[in-house]
DNA sequence: CCGAATTCTGTTATCGATCGCCGCAAAAGG
DNA sequence: CCTTTTGCGGCGATCGATAACAGAATTCGG
C-alpha cells in the first residue's frame, strides 16, 4: 500500500480511502491512485483489514457432512450467492448432528472471525448449540427449528408434502402411505405433518407411518413390507432415494408402478426423471433457499442488528411424471 | 493475550511461546499460562497471527460448482481431512470450468492468504490458469492433467475402466460399447483409454464411441440409439447416472438387463445398488483421494518446498452386482 | 474581502499476534 | 572461585490495513 501511495504521490491513507470508496477524495487523486494500483498490480491484504476492523468478508457455513442431495446442493448454491456479494465461504462440516459437534464447528468459525454464520441445522439437537452463540454474531438457520426465534429460511415441507398427498388422492386413491425420513429431522417431521393434514382434510384413513433414513436402502426395506400388503395403492416417500429403493422392492415382488401402486417422491434429484418409471416428485428450490439466506445474512451484517427474527419460506413445486396413476379397479 | 499475561504474571511474549509450544519455556510457567488461558477462556486471534506470519491455517479448495457425485463427495471428505489437521477450508466453486473462472477462483483464495490450494481440475482448460500461479504456493491438483508436472492425486481411471471392460468380456461378450463423459474431462478420457486398452488386449473389435455428459439424460439419449442395435450386448458407461438413463431407455424399448444387455457403471453412487437391476459398477475411493491430497499438501506447507511433483494414484475397485450376465445365445 | 464552514489529505495510534534481540539468572567448565 | 555457556523471559518493532484526529486548501456567505 505504501508503494502505491508513493507512486501516486499521496499518503497511504488516501489509498485506503480510494479502496473503500470514501467520498471526500477528489476525482483527480482517485484516478492517480487507481492508476498506481493497476500499474503495481496491488491487491489489498484482507488479513490486515480483518485484524483492524474485527471482521472479515468471509461467511461460515455449517453443514452436515453427508452426500445427501439437499445439503450438498445448497452448499454450492450458497457459495455462488456469497461470491456474488464479494464474500468467501468457509465450510465446517459436521460428521454427526449432535450438539457437541455443531458447537465445535461454530467455534472453529468464530475463531476465523467470520462475518456471519449460516447453519444447516435440520435436527433438534442443533438448537442448544446455537442458543449459546454470542448475541452479536449474524446468524441464519436453514431448515432449522420452526419454533425457535432466529432468522430462518426453510423449504415449506408441510405444503410440499400436502401437495404430494393431495395429488395422489386426486388420482383416486382412497388413502396414501408414507415412508418418512429420520424422526429427528425437522424436514422429515414437516413432511409427515403435511401428509397427515392432507389425509385428514380429505377424510381419508391414516395408515401407520413407516420410517426410513433418507437412504434407498431404507426405501427398499420398507418396500419389502409394503409389497406384501394388497391394500397399498399409493405411497408418498420422504425423498427420491427412498422412492428408488421402494421401486426396486416393488419390482422384485412383481408389483407394477404405477398400474398397481402410485408413488410420489421429494427433492427432484436430477436422476429421478430416469427412474423406472420416471418419478413424480416435489421440487424444493435450493437456489432460492441459498439466495434468500445470503440476502438475510448480509442484511444483518450491514445493519449490525444480528437477529431480526425474520423468516423466509420457499414453496416447493410438484413435478408430475409417470409414477402416479389411478388405483387399479378392485 | 495481554490479559492472560497479566493474570499469569508473565509477559505477552511468554504467552505466545506457550501457545506455539516453543521450547525455552519452563514447565512451571507453562502451567501458569495454561491455567490463565483456561480461566479467561482466551482464544488466540487467528487473524492477527495470519497477518504477522503471512499465512493462515486455511486451505483453499477450487471445485466445479456441480451436483456431480465425485466432486461433491470429495469436497466434504476433504474438509473432514483438513479439519483433523487443524485446518479450515475455504471453498471457491466455479460455475464453468474455463481458464478465466478458475483463475478468478484461485485469485480469491490467494487474497485470503490461504496456506495452500487444492484444485479439482478435471479439464484441460485448468492447466494455463494453474501455470500462472506464483511459484511458492503449495498446490495439489486432483484428477488433473496427467502430463503436467505438479503434485497430483488421481483416481486410476484407466485401470478402473479396464477392469469394467474386462469384467464384461470375461462374462462372454464379444465386445463392449462405451458411453463416455464429456470429451474435455481427463476422467472421461482415462475411462475411454482403459476401455480401448482392454478391448485391444482381448482382440475384440472396437465399436464406435458414444459421448455423454455425465447426466442420466445423456445416457437415455444414447440408450435410445443402442436399444435399436441388436448386436449390442454389453455397455460400459462413464458413470452410474449415464447407466441409469441407459437402463431407462432400454426398458422403454423392452430390452432386458442383464438377460439381453449387460451394463457396468462407474462411481458407485449410493443409489446404484437399487437400480433395476442393481448396477455392477466401479468404486473410486473418494475418501482416500481427499486424505492423500491433504497429506501431500501439508507436506508441502510444512517443508516449504511447494512443488514436489509427486503423484498419488488411487486404485478403484469393481463392485459386481446384477447388471452383468453372459450374452444371450444367438 | 474576511472569517467560517466544508473538502481534501496527511500524521499518528491501533488491531493482536510473532520475531529478533538483549539481559539476567543458573548451570557448566577451567 | 571466576568465567563461559545455556535457559528463560522481557522489550520493542513489525505485519498491512483502518480509525481518529488534525492541518491545509477550498468554497461560501455576509
Amino acid at each position: 500500500m505504501m508503494d502505491v501511495a508513493r507512486l501516486a504521490g499521496v499518503s497511504h491513507q488516501t489509498v485506503s480511502r480510494v479502496l473503500n470508496e470514501h467520498k471526500n477524495v477528489s476525482e483527480q487523486t482517485r484516478l492517480k491512485v487507481r492508476a498506481a494500483i493497476a500499474e503495481l498490480g496491488y491487491r489489498p491484504n484482507r488479513t490486515a483489514r480483518a485484524l483492524v476492523t474485527g471482521t472479515s468478508k468471509v461467511i461460515g457455513v455449517v453443514a452436515p457432512n453427508t452426500a445427501l442431495y439437499g445439503p450438498s446442493s445448497m452448499l454450492t448454491a450458497f457459495e455462488q450467492a456469497a461470491q456474488e456479494s464479494g464474500f468467501a465461504v468457509n465450510v465446517g462440516s459436521v460428521r454427526s448432528l449432535n450438539e457437541r459437534s455443531i458447537a465445535d464447528a461454530v467455534e472453529r468459525h468464530l475463531d476465523q472471525r467470520v462475518a456471519g454464520l449460516v447453519v444447516i441445522a435440520p435436527v433438534a439437537s442443533a438448537g442448544p448449540a446455537l442458543a449459546r452463540l454470542p448475541e452479536d454474531v449474524p446468524l441464519v438457520t436453514i431448515d432449522g427449528d420452526p419454533q425457535r426465534a432466529s432468522t430462518l429460511v426453510t423449504v415449506d415441507q408441510v405444503a410440499g408434502a400436502r401437495a404430494a398427498t393431495e395429488h395422489l388422492l386426486a388420482a383416486g386413491h382412497s388413502t396414501v402411505w408414507h415412508i418418512s425420513g429420520p424422526a429427528d429431522w425437522f424436514d422429515a417431521a414437516g413432511r409427515v405433518q403435511g401428509w397427515e393434514e392432507a389425509l385428514k382434510a380429505a377424510g381419508a384413513e391414516q395408515p401407520p407411518l413407516l420410517t426410513g433414513d433418507w437412504s434407498a436402502e431404507s426405501g427398499y426395506r420398507n418396500g419389502k413390507l409394503l409389497a406384501r400388503l394388497p391394500e397399498v395403492t399409493a405411497v408418498f416417500t420422504a425423498n427420491d432415494h427412498i422412492a428408488l429403493g421402494l421401486l426396486r422392492a416393488l419390482s422384485e415382488h412383481g408389483r407394477r408402478v404405477p398400474e398397481e401402486i402410485s408413488i410420489v417422491g421429494f427433492d427432484d434429484v436430477p436422476q429421478s426423471a430416469y427412474y423406472t418409471p420416471p418419478l413424480t416428485t416435489v421440487r424444493p428450490d435450493f437456489d432460492a433457499v441459498a439466495t434468500a439466506s445470503v440476502e438475510l445474512l448480509l442484511e444483518q451484517i450491514d445493519s449490525g442488528t444480528p437477529d431480526a427474527s425474520t423468516r423466509r419460506t420457499i414453496a416447493p413445486t410438484l413435478i408430475p411424471r409417470d409414477s402416479v396413476a389411478p388405483p387399479p379397479p378392485r
